[in-house]
DNA sequence: CGAATGCATTTTGTCAACAATTAACATTTG
DNA sequence: CAAATGTTAATTGTTGACAAAATGCATTCG
C-alpha cells in the first residue's frame, strides 16, 4: 500500500536530498571531472534550485570523500593520488575480509539457504561469463558476489563505509584500466571464500577473502605499473599521476571526520 | 609564521565549522543525550548564530553516524543497539588489523625508530600503570596505542573512519561499562603487535591484531552480560537496552553514506 | 620588461524571512 | 467515553538578499 515514491509532483524526499544525490550522480558519472571546481551558483541554476539548498548538499558530501572543500575558495572534486588509491584498496580490502568472516559465523549459527545458493549461483554464472568472454557480465557479477557478502554480514554500518569506499574509489580513472585481470583465478578465490562460508569457518572465510584482495591489489598494481611505462618519463619514485599542477588541491589528508583542513595549499 | 588561531575576534575556519565542532563537542561529552533531539533555533540562539549556519553544520555531522535525520522532524543523536555496537567493534577491529599489518609492512621497508621507540615506550608505560592500578593512565596509554598504530599505516582514511568509529562508539554509554577487563592479558596481546611490526612481518601483525581484537569484543560482551544480569526482567534474546520506548528512532539502519531513510518508525 | 598594487567582478559565507509540514490540542460526533 | 476531525502553534525546508573574501585584470612603478 502506497508504494508509490513520486505521486504526482510532490517529492518524498528532502530537496536538499535530490540534489545531493544528483551532485554524486554526476561527478560519479565523470559528467564533473576530477579537481573540477563545483560553483554553487552555477550548480543552483542547472537544478533550478536555489543556492543555499546546494549548498546544503554539498556539505552533506563532504564526508564522503568525493569532494573537498577549502574554506572560502569552495569546493572541489576530490583528486586520488596513486598512494591514496593504493589506502582505500588497503581498508576496503579489510572491510570485505571482516565482513566474509562475520558471513560465515553467522552461517555457522543459523545456516542461510537462500544466501548460499544466490553465491552459487553467482559462481556458477561467473564461469559462464568467463566461458563466454562476456567482460561486462563478469563486472556486473563480481560487484553482486561481493555485496552479497557485505550484506551476509549483516552489519550495516560495515555495508555504508564500504559503498562509501567504492564510490570513492570510481573518482580514480586512469585511462582504461579496466583490468586485465586473471579472471580464472579470480573465480577460484571466490569459490574458496564460499566454501569457508558454507563451512562456517569465520577464519578461513577471513584467509581466503584476504588472498583474494592481496592478489587484486597485486594486480592492479601490476596494471598501474604497465600504465606507468607508457608514460613520457619515467622519474624513479615520483607521483606518476599528475599531470598538470595548475590547481592547489592535493587532496589534503583524509578529509572523513573532521572537515577539511583549510590550510594553506 | 602566523600560527595564532583566533588572533582577536576573527575566525580562522568557517562558522559553520565551528558550529560543527561544537556539536559534536556537546553530544560526546554528553551534553547532549542519546535520542535527543536536535532544534535548530535553540541551537542557533544558544551559540548566538543564524540557524541557517546550525543547519550546514548538522547536515556534515550525519555522516559521521553521530546524528540520524528524519525529514520534516528533524535531527536526533543517535541512540546505539546493542547488535549495532557490535557490529562498531567488528568494524573497527578490521581497520585496526589491516593498520598493524600495514605498519609492519612499512616498518620492513624503511624501519621507523622513532616510531618503534614510542611503541616501546607506551609499553613500558602501561605496564607501569598496571603496577600503580592507575586506570585513566591505562586508558590514555591504550588510545595512544592504536593511535600510533593507525598513524604508523600511513593510511589517512583508514585513520579517518577509526576515528569516526571511535567517536561513534562512545554515544553508548551504559552506566559504567568502564571495564573490568584483564589489562594484564591486553598488555601481553599489545606486545605480540608489537614484535610483530618490530619484526616486519605483516601477517604475524595482523594476526595478533585479531586476538587482540577478538579477546577485546569477548571482553566486552562478557561485561555487557554481567550488566544485563543486573536488568529487572531478563528475557531471552530481547533486545535488553531500550528503556523508554516513546521515541520514534531506532536508529534507522547504517545511515552512513545514503541520507537517513525517511521511512515509517 | 617585469613585478607589485589597486580596483572591479565573481563567488562564497551568513543571515533573516517566507512557505510547507508536523505535532499538539480542542472540538465534535458516534 | 472514545475515536475521529478540525484548528492552532511550533518546527523544518527553502529561498533571496546582504556582507566578506578571493580571483582576474588593468595600471603603475621600479
Amino acid at each position: 500500500m502506497n508504494q508509490l515514491t513520486h505521486p504526482i509532483g510532490a517529492r518524498r524526499e528532502t530537496l536538499a536530498g535530490e540534489v545531493r544525490s544528483e551532485i554524486e550522480r554526476r561527478i560519479l558519472a565523470g559528467e564533473i571531472q576530477s579537481g573540477e571546481k563545483l560553483n554553487e551558483l552555477a550548480l543552483a541554476n542547472s537544478m533550478h534550485v536555489s543556492r543555499g539548498t546546494v549548498r546544503e548538499a554539498i556539505r552533506s558530501l563532504i564526508d564522503s570523500g568525493l569532494i573537498v572543500t577549502i574554506a572560502n575558495r569552495g569546493a572541489f572534486v576530490r583528486r586520488l593520488t596513486v598512494e591514496e588509491i593504493r589506502n582505500l584498496y588497503d581498508l576496503r580490502g579489510a572491510i570485505f575480509a571482516m565482513a566474509c568472516a562475520a558471513t560465515a559465523r553467522h552461517m555457522a549459527r543459523t545456516p542461510d539457504e537462500e544466501l548460499m545458493s544466490a553465491l552459487d549461483r553467482n559462481l556458477t554464472d561467473m564461469r559462464a561469463a568467463f566461458a563466454g568472454d562476456d567482460r561486462p557480465a563478469y563486472y556486473e557479477l563480481n560487484i553482486a558476489f561481493h555485496d552479497m557478502l557485505l550484506r551476509g554480514a549483516q552489519n550495516p554500518k560495515a555495508k555504508g563505509v564500504y559503498d562509501g569506499l567504492v564510490k570513492e574509489m570510481h573518482l580514480f580513472r586512469r585511462r582504461g584500466l579496466s583490468v586485465a585481470m586473471n579472471i580464472a583465478r579470480s573465480i577460484s578465490e571466490h569459490e574458496a571464500i564460499v566454501e569457508a562460508v558454507r563451512q562456517g569457518d569465520a577464519a578461513a572465510a577471513r584467509l581466503a577473502a584476504l588472498c583474494h584482495i592481496e592478489a587484486g591489489l597485486e594486480r592492479f598494481v601490476r596494471t598501474l605499473a604497465d600504465d606507468r611505462a607508457l608514460d613520457t618519463n619515467v622519474t624513479a619514485a615520483g607521483s606518476p599521476v599528475d599531470g598538470a599542477r595548475n590547481d592547489p588541491l592535493a587532496a589534503p589528508a583524509g578529509g572523513s571526520v573532521g572537515r577539511g583542513d583549510a590550510d594553506a595549499p
